[in-house]
DNA sequence: CTGAATCCAAGTGGATACTG
DNA sequence: CAGTATCCACTTGGATTCAG
């Protein structure tokens, strides 16, 4: 197993938000505000802040609509959903490990 | 997929040197100063904090024999030995996904 | 040998207000 | 609508020193 790759991984999932924000995109393309909302307790400063992080990294996406209102859509990358797969056995690790969290 | 668990099995891997630590006991019990000399870069305060992080989520066991000069040792528990094995994925995927870093 | 204690620099994240 | 700017409190991690 390759340490430094799953450092990397763990890198830019370690942010509070990052995993919620996958997430959430893992269901489709959403706007910012609709991802505010959706995603119980995080501020406008940090969902823009990780939704930067995450572009930057290549995990998602981001289109941005000239039109008035502003819109901007954002969606999983390959290496995002791929990322987000690769979750899985993390989930079924803590169902298994720590039961108080079920 | 149970986003609180991921987030709980990120959450004790997010600081640096845990992923290391979860590794090197991977190969066997091993010492204080033996993961000291083992893990490029580790400060003695830093294993020391992470080890205890570790020990507390559960994922490694310690061993104090009361001997001069004092000795102890670290194993991974069942759970942290799921959680090394949970991390494979993740590496599969930064070998896909981060060229770079190969 | 295996830590704990102290000090310090840098980063993270919350609240609030402002902008194109 | 989709951010940015500012301020502040808390945490992380490195260096060094002290102790059982």
């Amino acid at each position: 197993m390759e340490i430094a790759g799953v450092q990397a991984a763990v890198g830019v999932l370690s942010s509070k938000w990052s995993v919620a924000i996958l997430a959430e995109l893992s269901g489709g393309t959403r706007r910012f505000n609709e991802l505010l909302r959706r995603i119980d307790g995080i501020s406008r400063r940090m969902l823009a802040a990780t939704l930067r992080r995450l572009e930057e990294a290549g995990l998602i996406t981001r289109r941005v609509y000239a039109a008035v209102p502003a819109r901007v859509e954002y969606d999983l990358s390959p290496a995002g959903s791929a990322l987000f797969a690769a979750l899985t056995p993390l989930s079924g690790w803590a169902l298994q490990h720590r039961p108080e969290a079920a």
